[in-house]
RNA sequence: GCCGGAGUGGCGGAAUGGCAGACGCGCUGGAUUCAAAAUCCAGUGGGGGUAAACCCCGUGUGGGUUCGAGUCCCACCUCCGGUACCA
């Protein structure tokens, strides 16, 4: 009996720490060190925990326990982000309400995460789906839609930081006279176009299949991320939530972060800022009589008085470059079909090819664009611009390479030094014109160099580096860079342009056709015929939550109109004080939106008069460790930092950036697989001569013939090392395919933490995970090195107890005696080291120190109870369970949780004798001992006199000997 | 294409510019056993040499810096992840 059992230890200890709630978190105690770490909380799958989960959940763990131990007051929670498709999808199949699914789900989620050990403050626990939790989901919605960003306000945070740009109520949003003047109703509206929550009337990715429309994020190459399914454009009223006026809050938030420079740059790409000017190019007013060249000159002397306007007026077109030093190369402008300017710029003989081109772009979904992508398209609407630099006349074209979301929609053409324009130039043979010269020595890159065509019997490629301009009136022989900032200079003091930032970034698409979602907290006014009027009226506070209906029937309407527009009448109509008829907003809020600040609510989750006490939340924000998977690195967490700082503007909390330390954990592949090839007659194909294909249901043929290969599983002695690949032991020639896929259901190779649990144990399984290599890489999973781990826990038993033994006993072996040197010094180094590895979560190289120290005190015949006291509380945040369980055998009556971590002494670490290596040249020759603290003349005496090292000075001069204490000699020689 | 990251034994992976391959898996041999499981001990990058001593080669490729490079610099190759008409 008295083997290693885990699993009569891991039920034993669980039921204790749940009895004892041996990790609650107590109130909040001055001046002791906090430590607040979270995990990504997870989404409850009909699946159960994956093997992925345990990953990150073990890594915070082992910090949350060691924090303990170290005397930190430690915050460390976990709760649910459930509301989401699937459940909804199960409804929808079922009639199953997506509250049962998701709680039974949660209940598998829980015992599975309790089976496992960690040590969450479980009275924290709640669900986004929780009517207590999204009430304030609902509550920060409203601060949103109750505010305006006011990109000009100066001012200094709690945290003593100088920041522009602020959110403010909407109520102090100044409202300009003209509007004023409007009436009651045109303010409201006003209001209503600069709220950070606001509604937009635009072209959505519609899924049929799915019922509803997705965010861009959602669509991968075309299609739906979930299912696969098609996806079209069409306009729909959505809510839209302003974060592109964080862009660069959310870029400079990210400076103090500590925060992997990867992460960092993938959120930077995915605002993507980009600085250059916007210029209006004059067209003439809409039914221009006179002559457009001369009208030009009356608009520029206007101009130069009035300035650039705020919004374009009605007689320019209004583009965005970043380029505008190559404003006297612009030879035509180019909208986009969804310009609203297309109609009135297209001239009559014109119309009919303009207005076929609109409607195929506007039938082509994003897929069609992209696919199409290698050849330019385009239609000349008839009418021209002029360039205000030059006065230039220049024709104005629309094609589907100009975006309507990015910019303004509009661009100037500069084809010799735009690819885009290039291709699109020579398409439509447009003229080129060339003005930034490039350096002497430059060479075209690949991209510029596949575009070469012949034009006047001459080669020619577009140049898009930067140079010397030309052909540029006053500018020529301008650099670039001060050309930019010359021009824009000259653009303001003209009133024809100024300089502008973009954003890749576009505004949160942030509603959803859903059930199984927040509601919206807004009402919408109707006239007397019962039609939205686009004024709204929020719920009070007071009211919220807004919660679900029951509804009898989940299915999609199949047409954009949300679910929720079938809740009953009383659900969905209202009449307001004043009399006015309300409509119930059906849409539903994202799964993102849940997740959005559920960081804050751990701090203080029963608070029933707060999202979050603002005290509390500064006693233990921000977060100082958060782990999760790498596919959130930037959605969620740049949702949440908006949400946050928008928070943060209005006073509601007082840390600029919720996250400090973020780390991502990389992805457990499944086992290594050796795939052979075979074609149908059974004969070996190399895996270089096949390739993936949809063709055959193998989904591989042999490249030569076409046809179908069938895949074949092998065995590891089937095969052989060649070089770089494997081959085949019985045919060298036939090479074989080694990798690890990712798990999926599909190929077969998921791993299951139940499973694994009850055949190694919880501890096993949480020291494999954390062996397998670091924390943020890519692994793949094996099961015999599940073997490993389980056997180095069963020694480290042994270490302690006598197995042959009826009861748990100690082992004779254990001593009260004092240790001996040895075992001290093995025991503090490997203190030292296992600490540090904690620290730098370095948490594999931990458990190999771990390792060493076993298998050293495994040859120690007598073994002293101190050291294996202190060896038991390292191990304990790794496997906790046997940690326990052992300490307790040592004669402990608490748990060890609190027990304070092992400090090494540093004079204990050092050997008395040290081997150091002799090097000649470089080359390591001979290895000599000396003691620890020998000085550089005598280490040097005592590698001359060695014997091989004498071989390799013999009849040589030492032209120089490196020493360096305690480490090692190197004689450079001649 | 662009932006990140990574290339080290049969495998997962270690190495503040200072003994490459810690630790684990696998494999080989041995002990224990009637036998097995479990456990323990020894060996295990490649080549040469007598399975000794010892020597040569070796961290994707080519160059460089350095007394000394897996580690730093330059160029390139391959793989993985993200992204893509963003003006």
């Amino acid at each position: 009996m008295p083997r290693y059992d885990a699993k009569r230890i891991e039920t034993k200890w669980q039921t204790y720490w749940d009895q004892h709630e041996t990790f609650k978190t107590g109130e909040f105690v001055e001046g002791k060190e906090k430590l607040y770490v979270l995990d990504m909380f997870p989404y409850p799958s009909g699946d159960g925990l994956h093997v992925g989960h345990p990953e990150g959940y073990t890594a915070t763990d082992i910090v949350c326990r060691h924090a303990r131990m170290q005397g930190k007051q430690v915050l460390h929670p976990m709760g649910w982000d459930a509301f989401g498709l699937p459940a909804e999808q199960h409804a929808i199949k079922t009639g199953t309400p997506p509250r049962i699914t998701t709680q039974k789900n949660i209940d598998t989620f829980r015992r599975q995460l309790k089976m496992l050990g960690f040590s969450y403050d479980w009275s924290r626990e709640f669900s986004t789906t929780d009517p207590e939790y999204f009430r304030w989901t609902q509550w920060i919605f409203l601060q949103l839609f109750e505010s305006w960003f006011d990109p000009e306000n100066e001012w200094t945070g709690p945290d003593g930081k100088k920041r522009v740009g602020r959110a403010r109520p909407i109520s102090e949003l100044p409202i300009p006279e003209k509007i004023k003047f409007a009436g009651e109703e045109a303010i409201r509206h006003y209001q209503n176009r600069n709220r950070l929550a606001y509604q937009h009337e635009a072209p959505v990715n519609w899924c049929s299949a799915l019922g509803t429309v997705l965010a861009n994020e959602e669509i991968i190459d075309g299609k739906s991320e979930r299912g696969d399914h098609p996806v079209e454009r069409i306009p729909l009223r959505q809510w839209m939530l302003r974060i592109t006026k964080y862009g660069d809050r959310l870029i400079d938030g990210l400076e103090g972060l500590d925060w992997s420079e990867s992460i960092k740059s993938l959120q930077k790409n995915w605002i993507g800022r980009s600085e250059g000017a916007e210029v209006d190019f004059f067209i003439g007013s809409e039914n221009q009589t006179t002559d457009l060249d001369q009208a030009f000159e009356t608009w520029k002397s206007t101009r130069a008085a009035s300035g650039f306007s705020e919004e374009p007026e009605a007689d320019v077109l209004r583009i965005y470059t970043t380029r505008p030093d190559t404003l006297y190369g612009a030879t035509y402008m180019v909208l986009s079909p969804e310009h609203p300017f297309v109609d009135r710029l297209t001239i009559a003989d014109q119309k009919q090819a303009v207005e076929a081109y609109r409607q195929k772009a506007a039938l082509k979904s994003d897929l069609d664009r992209t696919d199409l992508a290698k050849e330019k398209t385009g239609v000349f609407t008839g009418s021209y611009a002029v360039n205000p630099v030059n006065g230039a006349r220049i024709p104005v074209w629309i094609a589907d390479y100009v975006l309507i979301s990015y910019g303004t929609g509009a661009i100037m053409a500069v084809p010799a030094h735009d690819l885009r324009d290039w291709e699109f130039a020579v398409e439509f043979s447009l003229p080129i014109i060339p003005v930034v010269q490039p350096a002497d020595n430059y060479e075209p890159s690949k991209d510029e160099l596949a575009l070469e065509t012949e034009i006047d019997g001459e080669k020619r490629t577009p140049f898009s580096g930067m140079g010397t301009a030309i052909h540029s009136g006053e500018f020529d022989g301008m650099k670039t860079a001060d050309f930019k900032k010359q021009i824009t200079a000259n653009l303001i003091e003209q009133g024809v342009g100024k300089g502008a930032v973009n954003y890749r970034l576009r505004d949160w698409l942030f509603s959803r056709q859903h059930f199984w979602g927040e509601p919206f907290p807004i009402w919408h006014e109707l006239d007397a015929e019962g039609k939205i009027t686009g004024l709204m009226r929020p719920d009070p506070e007071e009211s919220l939550p807004v919660e679900l209906p029951d509804l009898k029937e989940y299915k999609p309407t199949g047409t954009p109109e949300p679910p929720l527009s079938s809740a009953p009448e009383e659900w969905l109509y209202k009449t307001d004080s004043d009399g006015t008829r309300l409509y119930r907003e059906v849409n539903s809020m994202p799964q993102w939106a849940g997740s959005c600040w559920y960081y804050l609510r751990f701090a203080d989750p029963e608070n029933n008069e707060r999202f979050v006490d603002l005290r509390n939340e500064q006693n233990w924000l921000p977060v100082d460790l958060y782990i999760g998977g790498g596919e959130h690195a930037v959605l969620h967490l740049l949702y949440a930092r908006f949400w946050h700082q928008v928070l943060f503007d209005l006073g509601h909390v007082t840390c600029a950036e919720p996250f400090q330390k973020l780390v991502n954990q990389g992805m457990i592949l499944g086992d290594v697989e050796l795939t052979g090839f075979q074609t149908a007659d059974g004969t070996w194909v190399s895996s270089k001569a096949v390739e993936e294909s949809d063709e055959f249901d193998t989904g591989w043929i042999e490249k030569s013939s076409g046809k179908p290969v069938s895949i074949l599983s092998l065995e590891s002695d089937q095969v052989q090392k060649q070089g770089e690949d494997f081959t085949l032991v019985d045919d060298s020639t036939i090479y074989v395919n080694s990798r690890a896929y990712k798990m999926s259901k599909a190929r077969g190779n998921v791993v299951n933490p139940d499973f694994v649990v009850e055949q190694y144990g919880a501890d096993s399984l949480r020291i494999y995970e954390m062996f397998m290599g670091p924390l943020e890489a890519t692994k793949p999973w094996s099961m015999s090195g599940l073997d490993g781990v389980s056997r180095f826990l069963g020694r480290v038993w042994r270490l302690m107890i006598e197995e042959r033994d009826e009861e748990v006993t100690l082992s004779a072996a254990v001593t009260d005696d004092a240790p001996s040197e040895e075992q001290l010094r093995i025991l503090h180094k490997t203190i030292k080291a296992v600490t540090e590895d904690i620290e730098k979560l370095s948490l594999n190289t931990a458990i190999s120190r771990m390792m060493e120290f076993t298998n050293a005190m495994g040859q120690q015949k007598s073994r002293s109870k101190a050291v294996l006291s202190e060896f038991v509380l390292l191990l304990s945040p790794f496997a906790p369970h046997i940690a326990e369980e052992l300490w307790s055998v040592l004669g402990n009556t608490e748990s060890l949780a609190y027990q304070p971590w092992p400090i090494y002494d540093e004079s204990l670490l050092q050997e008395s004798i040290v081997e150091i290596p002799v090097q000649v040249n470089g080359k390591l020759r001979s290895k000599v001992s000396v003691a620890a603290d020998a000085d550089q003349a005598t280490m040097q005496q005592a590698a001359e006199q060695d014997e091989t090292v004498v071989k390799f000075l013999e009849g040589k001069t030492i032209v120089k000997a490196i020493v360096i204490p305690g480490r090692m000699v190197n004689f450079v020689v001649k």
